[in-house]
DNA sequence: GGCGCGTTGTGAACGGCGTTCGTGAAGTCA
DNA sequence: TGACTTCACGAACGCCGTTCACAACGCGCC
């Protein structure tokens, strides 16, 4: 652990960058993130920052890859309690929401319009940053499925190759139909989010806590008896 | 019908406009559309674009206005058949995902991320014709239900104040539940096509319409038994 | 026909943006 | 101390939206 002056000066611009940048998505959203913004406001020259980023968007595939971790790690504390897999559930769909709220413009950093030049780089770490949040919610449906608290919902259609493959790298003993049922439940509750965030259901709800929680419920029942 | 020269060219010019910033935004997505890259299509002179529209925001409003509207006459044209309630309201959702499938971006337009710097005109036509599209759902709803087709699906939750009045706008029959109930389903395919227009459903299918279509069946018969 | 006027279109300019490049200053290590 | 890497800057390029003064043109009226 050696700390050389230059490596712990980098670190702190490094954090002092993702700050600005934090602050300016989450003041004008995320296409008013602006280099030269961000250099303004740790007064530092526009060029200064291409010695730490690759350009805007390097800055960006690291902001994503942090809201997807950020994201992935609220629904994955707000499931680990010891209550029965339902409630887990629940709790979990409760705290995607409650994440999305808190932070809406770096919801729609990942869920949003692509910003206009920016492309995902391929094979790149945002994607697999994206996966953790579905391995969560599938951990916790595996692991009340295993103690026979849920039911895995039936649809009469047949799976697809890749519901295949991704329920048995999930749990070889898996069907492939959960997959499907899963990506469903999680299409409802992330339409809800999206919704509120992009204020499309101002005009019905002043809070849409209350709407989001019945659905949530029923979303849970839809996962047999318990 | 007094069509002058300078009115005919007048109307021409801003068909021509639209043309071009459609193209725009079909190939680069709604933040990639510039005043510039219009004047250069249409070979005038940025400046001359400000004797059609007051600026970008300007433009961009109607753009929104125009994708609303198209939406929702997708979805009424989809519906209006003679078959009953179950099947117009399943070709309805359908006919929403395939209007956004067919034009992804103006999807985006109105349903992604806002523009930068755009916000929409207070109690403007973008939120009139917002409206026009759950308008057209409500209707085969209502009518559905009147003819005993459709059971309301029952939440157990309070009304909220907002859900009352749109009911009884509606129709003063009709129970305030309902709304919350219309609104999770909409959220539900809204929220489908939202993740399949972003490539997120990628890793899982080639084609996400067979899933759509499973969900949208499972969604129909929540509106009971017919 | 010709005149006056509102409409249409232009070119130049301003400030903001991402990005590149050459030039020094500062830190690091032998 | 000297060689070498890292850091930071200012200037520049081409893009953007927007404004403004100015020229050309369609139109209705005398």
């Amino acid at each position: 652990m050696t700390a050389t002056r230059r490596e712990k000066n980098r670190a702190a611009t490094i954090t002092e960058i993702k700050a600005a940048a934090l602050s300016q998505i989450a003041s004008g959203g995320p296409g008013s993130l602006t280099l030269r913004g961000i250099a303004r406001a740790i007064e530092m020259s526009p060029a200064g920052l291409y010695r730490y980023y690759d350009g805007l968007d390097a800055l960006i595939t690291e902001l994503i890859t942090d809201a997807y971790t950020d994201l992935a790690d609220a629904v994955t504390s707000s499931m680990a309690t010891d209550e029965p897999a339902r409630s887990r559930l629940r709790d979990g769909m409760l705290g995607y929401r409650q994440w999305s709220v808190d932070h809406p413009n770096r919801f729609l950093l990942i869920f949003g319009t692509p910003i206009p030049g920016y492309a995902a780089p391929e094979g790149g770490p945002t994607v697999d940053a994206s996966r953790r949040i579905g391995e969560a919610f599938m951990a916790v449906l595996i692991e009340g499925w295993k103690r026979g608290e849920f039911a895995m919902p039936e649809r009469d259609r047949p799976p697809q190759p890749g519901e295949i493959e991704m329920a048995s790298q999930a749990d070889p003993d898996l069907p492939a139909t959960s997959v499907g049922a899963f990506l469903g439940t999680w299409a409802h509750f992330h339409g809800m989010v999206t919704l509120e965030i992009l204020n499309q259901l101002d005009w019905a709800y002043e809070d849409a806590a209350s709407f989001y929680r019945a659905e949530v419920d029923a979303l849970v029942a839809q996962w047999g008896a318990g």
